[in-house]
DNA sequence: CTCAGTCATATGGTATATCATGTATCATTA
DNA sequence: TAATGATACATGATATACCATATGACTGAG
């Protein structure tokens, strides 16, 4: 029997932290004060505490010398290396599920890659990447190897926030889900390399649209 | 001016557990209850609880479904996956390294290897771990990486306590060596992929050496 | 004897009070 | 006016009190 367990106020305040984070709620820089987060969601200091601290650890909020907690800038210098980072790991999970994928769940890809320019073509910034994210993810989930998935949720935190800044390139989008169909072409071959490749290709042309729109200030210090 | 930050009670609980956890103080399945702890580092459950949650962030220790805290077994499945990715993390990080290391770093990876003969012999395991650590994390801050660098330690992190018991196997760590010294060789010829490739079976090799010492008991369920 | 139910205790979660430290403002003085 | 020091306030860190839930032992019914 699946054991069901109950979610703590910190696991909420986490979440919902998370999710306003990714959607780039706060600027960078945006320093989150623990009594003011807790006056706003409406619960006391200590689960809020917990939940910054949790989101330091996975970097997605960084602690000053000051200890004061701030959404971190993205330099171009760590944005390149978590570029790169990823093109290993992403390309890595992907080369596994092209062993692994299953008719059904090539399908399923097929249609997200469908539904695409659908989203495209409605400017719905939010559909589109929520579209990306379960096509990629959809992918690595077939790899068959927890681990691997969790750094790579990881890394797309950390560039989750800058990400729906894509969408301004107008250039890039459609061009983007050419290479998804080449993912597909190659996941359907059961091309373990090919598939690492696209994907890194993928992630690299991503990453070059995306790498102007990155605020050019100096990043926050790390502790 | 280098800002120095002040240690928090939650860091230096967390410096502690993580080092007595390290050190393999800990038995897998063991659990490590707040108060207890508390009282035995003669501090506030707060700290603890804190330095716990991150400690389970970074999966050195894992919350069960009772939200108990305990110390993770190791799964045959879970090891190999953790020693596939090493491979490919720390094979990604000494290929930079080879690019960039310095006549000055490599003389003192040299001299750590020259150490070890002699800890060999001492059967000092603490020594072993420690220079072998050192001899890694010495090529891998070469890479200048900081995020690949962390995310290398993570990984150690939960391997780690486990590799003291390398030791266990006599034919391991004489070999160990001998391919410390063929990294060497190949860093100070600046071939990255050779380097890389050899970092790999450094790694391999421990992990077929370590694979029989494992718990073959299930895996404690992770939230 | 076995099982289920109940109670006591252990233990994690949350709120709150208090302390220590950082920050900003303002007044005083050179 | 500029620099410096003091004071008040903001805010993070810690301790403690309290609550909710899980665990385990005990008791009684079958």
């Amino acid at each position: 029997m699946l054991k069901l367990s109950h979610e703590t106020l910190t696991d909420r305040a986490y979440a919902a932290l998370k999710r306003a984070l990714t959607a780039g709620d706060f600027a960078p820089g945006h320093a989150l004060v623990i009594r003011t987060v807790a006056e706003a969601y409406g619960i006391s200091p200590t689960p809020i505490r917990e939940a910054l601290q949790r989101l330091v650890a996975e970097r997605m909020l960084v602690l000053q010398a000051n200890r004061s907690i701030v959404v971190p800038f993205l330099s171009a210098r760590r944005f390149e290396e978590l570029t790169r980072i990823r093109c290993a790991l992403e390309g890595m999970a992907a080369g596994r599920a092209a062993q692994r994928i299953s008719l059904r769940q090539l399908r399923e890809l097929r249609d997200i890659t469908g539904d695409i320019p659908d989203a495209m073509e409605r400017q719905d910034v939010n559909a589109y990447v929520h579209l990306n994210r379960a096509f990629h993810f959809g992918i690595y989930e077939c790899a068959d190897s927890p681990i691997l998935l969790s750094m790579i949720e990881d890394l797309w935190c950390q560039v989750g926030p800058f990400f729906t800044r894509l969408f301004d390139d107008a250039a890039y989008v459609p061009r983007a889900n050419d290479l998804h169909r080449v993912i597909l072409e190659r996941l359907a071959a059961q091309d373990a390399d090919g598939v690492a490749e696209a994907v890194a290709l993928d992630i690299d042309t991503a990453a070059i649209c995306l790498a102007p729109h990155l605020e050019n200030r100096a990043e926050v210090d790390a502790l």
